[in-house]
Parts: structure tokens; C-alpha cells; sequence
DNA sequence: ATCTCTGTTGTAAACGCTTTCAGCTTTTTT
DNA sequence: AAAAAAGCTGAAAGCGTTTACAACAGAGAT
């Protein structure tokens, strides 16, 4: 299997020219008469020559490839990101090497590490739980950024060399709490799953939303679920525990679509009619928002915008153009079956 | 950004030994004191040295690197493939380069070809949509495998150097459909999507049991879904458009959890009352499941040993082991709301 | 006919690491 | 105490490219 593969001191006896003249064929680079050009690709094309990336990894010192970390590729959002990206990369001209983390601290930094020695020409953060509330924690961030340019989806953090492309999720949030209580409902229950960046946002979102409509918010009317992000059944038995120690809800607006599904199948079983008498909205409008019945109505970031100007500042910033470190864009609301229309009850 | 990075000749010279030694010590190889590896550790802590792979890679050959390559990260199923072979890699010291290669022949032939340049390991084919039924077109797998060795999940292609990891797909199908018609009900859809390899396994698997049980099959009654895997409502359209033609049926039994979710869908709007008067079962018993109302029957194929056995047999593969060329393992029914117990009606 | 310029090609030195071989220093054996 | 073995270390030769530099031919200018 691996015997002596062909090099490029093959092509060039066989073409009868020196490694040099082979090599700038390869490249397409400066001046090669047309005679030679033809010469060298025959011999490429006889011996089935393909160039050793290694080779030219250490000549070019650049792979032209970039680094994605997703702390888990199953997550439907973050996979979705990820096939956006591996799409927008290749049409670059530049590939991926994917890492899926897992949510440690730890495997996340050995991860980069990893990255970085395989001489990536970036780094893509998927998803805000890469970025710490503790600064102290985001070191393994900046360090890496004294390398290779950085970007960051949906989360944000100041440094030099360091990107960020975002979702406005605080406005996101704010407006989605907004349009249930202008339906009519109060008691709103906040249910969440994740403690990271973007997370912080939306929680702001919805208290602030609440505070400006004089509704008087208690600790226990946000929910941290704590389990696998597909366990719908303990996100809806969590809910069904918290009715019962008494907190009353009759909406609920969720982080993420699978805890608002959880919703859903919490409110059905308790015999509420939907939308009237219990609303739910969830966030990122994935498929799940219309596999749920009836079907979720769900922030939508537009995703595929966020990741197509991520790519694009990437690409930007390779080429040593200056490039904006911090870009947001707003959310939608995708109104289905879960919430009234919007207007006020 | 890209000063001059800091190589083993600058530790060799702060620790005061040779560069040999090292490149010893970076490989726990041989025999290096305690007291000159403590030195040179310390070096490199000092000045953050990270040896660079393509250095490394051309002296060694290989890189430690396992191209996986899968038409669509976003697919719930290849997702969750994906991660958990990242995950037994990762844990076997290899790194995976990932590629998503859209479901265009030319496009995933490119991309092997990528990977290969790329001097991966070795290659794993995640999904069975890599294989075609027409032998010609799977020439490009082949060629491949002269390289490195090849991996298929869920396919199977004879060849030297290519090794298949699947699940039992006919037999799950056979008896998925014969429990359904052990409930009693005869007009029984089939519901896919994919032309696959592990496609038709699953057709003659459901055509089969039809047949044991004497049940004539029209080809109606095969519907093949020629949108996105997302799209959960054309799903239900063609089915509703199926039954508005004059078709008769009362269960699906579908090709993927997507599909069968729809078909929920579809029996909800029409009134029919799950399971008794209409049944469905999906197919790998993915987190959509759950979160259907009610929850889907699903046939669960046990992915993450699946995951784990191929690497494995990888792994074997390329110490220069022996092994077998060909392992498949059976699934299993997760019975839930949309079936009855299984007790013949 | 000489000189300069341009276009094309070859030579050789990197790039940063691994590894063989040989040499030196210990330790163990006899 | 001498000989043999074992343990460490260093020098140097690759690995397959890219690229700066030199060289050389032929064309145009003088």
C-alpha cells in the first residue's frame, strides 16, 4: 500500500526538467513555456502524481485549511452552523478540520491546541458556550488569537485578532417575552438550558422585558434544565415538578426548541388548550418547530446570513483586509401555532 | 501575527541539548534521562513551543488524521455519527478532518480525492448514500482504498482495503413491517427518501414481509420523497395527495423518523385515532421520536456501537491487523404511542 | 557585431521534524 | 580489574516541497 509514492523528482525526470520547473507548473506560477506546461502535466497525469501536502505545508507554512469547534456536532443548530460553514470554506478554496469539544473547559482548550498545531490558517467557534462569563476563562481564547484569526459565532469577546458575528439575542428575546405578554399572559416562565454567552443575553432579554411591563419576575420562574439537550422527557417533567411545588405558568418562553417542545408536550398533557390558554415560543426556528404539533413559533437568527459574513470576514481578514470585529444581526419572529397573532387579548 | 514560530532548534538550544533529543523527548521515544527530559519539558513550557505537524508529517508520513466524510452534517442520524466517531478517534490519538460532501456523486468523488491529498489515515464513509447500486460508480471508492483504507457505515462494497460496519436494515424492515401486520393492518405504505444502499435493503426488507404474508404490493404504495429531509410538511402534503388519488392505507412505515413524524402528522389531520386505527414506525429512533405526539415507534439500530466497532475495526486496521471485512449488527423496535403492543389485533 | 533586456530554466538552500548511526559514559558481568 | 553491555546523547541525512538566485538563451536595440 505504501510503497515509494511518486514525487515530484519523478515527474521532472520523466518530463525531462528540474523539480523547480514541475513545481511552478504545480502552482501555475510565473513563467513556464507552453512546451514544458504540457511536458510536466503528461508525466502528472501518467505516474498519477498527486503533490504531498506535507511537503508543501512546510514550504507554504499554510495548509489553507480552517479549524470549526462545535462542542457537539448532534445539536441541531450547531450542526446546521457547521454545514454552513464546511459549504462557505469550500467555495473559498479552503477546508475544514472539525473538532467537536464537548462542553468541558478542558477538552475545549486541548482542542484548540490541537488545531493550532495542525497549522490551521483559523479558527471558528461555533456556538456561544465557548466563551466564559469569568474573563480569566476565555485566556485559552486570546492565546490562540496570537496565532491564527479567530471568529466567534454568536458569542462575543475583545481582543486583538479576534471576530465575532451574532445574533442579536437580547432584542431576540425581549420582542418574543414582549408578544406574549401583549397576548395577555403574565405569568411567563423563562426555561433554559445553557449558561453560556448568548444565553446571558436572552436571559436579559426577558427579564428586561418583564421589568419594563411592571411584571414582578421570581427565581423560580426560570428554569435550568440540566439534562442531555434531547431529553424531552425530563424537560417536560421538570416542568411538571414545578407546577406542582405551585409556581403557576401559562407561557413559556424557551432557549432553545427542544426545551419548548418539552413545553408543548407539558401543556397538552395538562389538558391546556394552545394557544389560548397556554403559549410557548422557543428559539432558532429548527426543523423541530414544525415537527411539534401544533408547531412552534420561533426565533429565527438566520443562521446561514451569520455564517456566510463570518466566512466572508474570515476570508477577509486572511487576506489582510481590515475587517469589522464585531457584526449583529437581528432575529424574526416566526409565528406558528403556539402563540396567538400578536395581538393584544 | 506569523513571526518566526518558535522550533525545536530553539528549544534544543535553551535546554541545552540536541535537537535529537528533542524531538525524543516530544515522542516519549527511547530512552532520554529524567533529568535532560525535566530540562527540555521545561523549555518548551517556557517559550509555548507547538511542534508543527507538517514537519512532523513529513518525516513520519502520516499525519494521525481520519478523513470523515458524510453527505450532510446537519442529518440528524450522520450528525450523531459523526460525533461519536469524533469521540473514538479522538480517544485512539486521531484527529478527523471532516468533509460534507452534499449528495452530488462528482462532488463526494472530489472530496475523497481532498482527503487523500490531505494525507489522512485512513477514510470513513458515514451513510450509505455513498455506494450506488451500479457497480461503475463506485470506482472512486475503490481507488481510494489503494491509498488508505476505507471505512462504510451502513453500505457494503467488496473490495481490498475496504471494510463495512452496518446494521441489519432488511431484517429490521422485515420485521417492523411484519409487526404491524401482526396488528392487523394490511394497507401498509412504505415511505422513503433515499435511494441508497441501505435504501433498498430496507424496501426489500419491507416488500418481503408484505409478500410472507401474502399481502399483494402495488407500487403506489412505495412512496419515494423527492424534497429536503427537513421538509416535514411536503412529507404530509404527499401523503395527503397519496390518499386523495384513492389510495388506501392506514399505516406508514417509513425510512427515517422525519418521514414517519409527517405521517403522524397526517393521520392527526385526518382524524384517524393512533395506533388503533393508524399505525407508523420510523426508522432510527432519532431524538424525533420523542417529541412526537404521540411518540413514534422506531426502529433503533444502535448507532453508537455501530460508531464504535467500526473505529475499532479501523484502528486495526491500521496496526496491521487482520480483520473482518464485514460486521453487521441487528436492531431493534422501540415501541411507543404509534404502535399497539404488538399483539395481533 | 556588441550590449542589454526578457523570458525561461536549473541549482541549491530552506522549511521543521524524525531517525539511523556512531560515540561517549555508565553500569554490570566475569 | 578488565571486558561487555546498556544507557544517553549528538551529528547528519533524509522527508517532498517552494523559492531566491543564478544562468543561459534568444530578441531587440545600438
Amino acid at each position: 500500500m505504501k510503497e515509494h509514492s511518486v514525487t515530484i523528482y519523478d515527474i521532472s525526470e520523466q518530463a525531462g526538467v528540474s523539480i523547480a520547473t514541475v513545481s511552478r507548473v504545480l502552482n501555475n506560477s510565473s513563467n513556464v513555456s507552453e512546451a514544458t506546461k504540457k511536458k510536466v502535466l503528461n508525466a502528472i497525469k501518467d505516474t498519477g502524481y498527486t503533490p504531498n501536502a506535507f511537503a508543501r505545508g512546510l514550504g507554504l507554512n499554510t495548509m489553507k485549511t480552517i479549524g470549526i469547534l462545535a462542542a457537539d456536532s448532534s445539536d441541531l443548530y450547531l450542526a446546521k452552523a457547521i454545514y454552513y460553514f464546511e459549504e462557505e470554506l469550500r467555495a473559498s478554496g479552503y477546508d475544514s478540520l472539525l473538532c467537536c469539544t464537548g462542553y468541558a473547559h478542558k477538552d475545549k482548550k486541548a482542542a484548540i491546541e490541537l488545531l493550532i498545531s495542525k497549522k490551521v490558517d483559523g479558527i471558528i467557534l461555533v456556538g456561544s458556550n465557548f466563551v466564559y462569563p469569568d474573563v480569566a476563562d476565555n485566556k485559552y481564547i486570546l492565546s490562540a488569537a496570537e496565532k491564527v484569526p479567530v471568529m466567534l459565532l454568536n458569542a462575543e469577546l475583545e481582543g486583538n485578532n479576534i471576530y465575532c458575528v451574532s445574533s442579536d439575542d437580547y432584542k431576540s428575546m425581549y420582542k418574543a417575552t414582549g408578544e406574549l405578554i401583549g397576548s395577555g399572559f403574565r405569568n411567563i416562565l423563562y426555561f433554559y438550558n445553557s449558561l453560556s454567552y448568548s444565553g446571558a443575553l436572552k436571559e436579559r432579554g426577558y427579564r428586561d422585558a418583564m421589568k419594563d411591563a411592571g411584571i414582578n419576575v421570581v427565581e423560580r420562574q426560570l428554569q435550568f434544565f440540566e439534562g442531555t439537550r434531547e431529553d424531552v422527557h425530563g424537560m417536560a417533567a421538570q416542568l411538571e415538578k414545578t407546577a406542582s411545588t405551585g409556581l403557576k405558568f401559562n407561557a413559556v418562553i424557551a432557549a432553545d426548541d427542544t426545551l419548548a417542545l418539552s413545553a408543548v408536550k407539558y401543556a397538552l398533557s395538562k389538558g391546556y388548550k394552545i394557544p389560548e390558554e397556554f403559549s410557548v415560543i422557543g428559539y432558532n426556528n429548527s426543523m423541530l418547530a414544525t415537527c411539534s404539533e401544533p408547531e412552534l413559533t420561533s426565533i429565527d437568527n438566520k443562521l446561514e446570513t451569520l455564517c456566510q459574513k463570518l466566512t466572508a470576514t474570515l476570508m477577509g481578514v486572511l487576506s489582510g483586509e481590515e475587517m469589522p470585529k464585531k457584526t449583529i444581526f437581528g432575529g424574526e419572529i416566526v409565528t406558528r401555532g403556539t402563540t396567538k397573532g400578536g395581538t393584544s387579548k
